[in-house]
DNA sequence: CTAAACAGTGGAGTACGGTCCAAGGTCAAG
DNA sequence: CTTGACCTTGGACCGTACTCCACTGTTTAG
């Protein structure tokens, strides 16, 4: 697949795809006339990693867990250990958020509570 | 209340401040001196925009909350819409977070419908 | 054969959210 | 009066995650 196909079925710019490649988060092999030439399941793998992404993983933090996915030894347990870490993340992402708002809903509605934010605004 | 101190209570480097106060996100005096002096309230308002921050929110969208804040007729009503508003992003975020978790637990612990994540990785 | 539609590269530029630094002013203590 | 801690400004620089551009090569359709 060459990167312009992949770029439509991703939504990804081709720039994007490139910077990714460049930062070690696709590979792609290259066919004789130096075009990169991408594997189907990439399209899977870009989905995953925009997702990923939009967790608050950096580019950085994917590329490191796609490469220890791809070194372990047992790739099924890798990947499971991996996405129960995630899971932890989310699950105390979701805590922090509920925290917050918990803490909003107490102050939405009254007058006062709210001192501490408002009296001071920019 | 000087920057060096406000840093130290806020936790917040004085360079930080400083960039907060160019881009409208806190104002303060001026001493004679032309040294910054800030009102105490300030040390919770940049608690705040440090936890809007982690939820997802820019410098400079928060910088137009508090500005709405400020020129709203009815402060009160204002903070409430407002939080009502971030408590509606959180929710978002949290459902989100939800999908995501379910769609990775879903996964973990099977050998095989991992393929899509795992047979492409960089 | 040529033109259009792809692809490649390198490098500059962008927005965000800062950090770091030099050169210099202010202030309290000794 | 000097020393040291604190403050000021402006501007350079960083990492992240891209985008845009010019110039060049390849492929495909007519």
């Amino acid at each position: 697949m060459l990167i312009g196909e992949l770029a439509a079925r991703t939504g990804l710019s081709r720039d994007a795809i490139r910077f990714y490649e460049r930062n070690g988060l696709v590979t792609g092999g290259r066919l004789p006339s130096g075009y990169r030439d991408f594997a189907p399941e990439t399209v899977p793998w870009l989905l995953y990693v925009r997702t990923a992404q939009t967790l608050g993983f950096s580019l950085a933090e994917i590329a490191r867990h796609g490469d220890e996915l791809r070194d372990a030894p047992d790739q099924a347990e890798a990947l499971s250990a991996l996405l129960a870490e995630k899971i932890r993340v989310i699950d105390a992402r979701m805590a922090e958020l509920a925290a917050l708002r918990a803490e909003l809903a107490a102050r939405v509605g009254t007058g006062c509570p709210l001192r501490a934010v408002e009296a001071v605004s920019p």
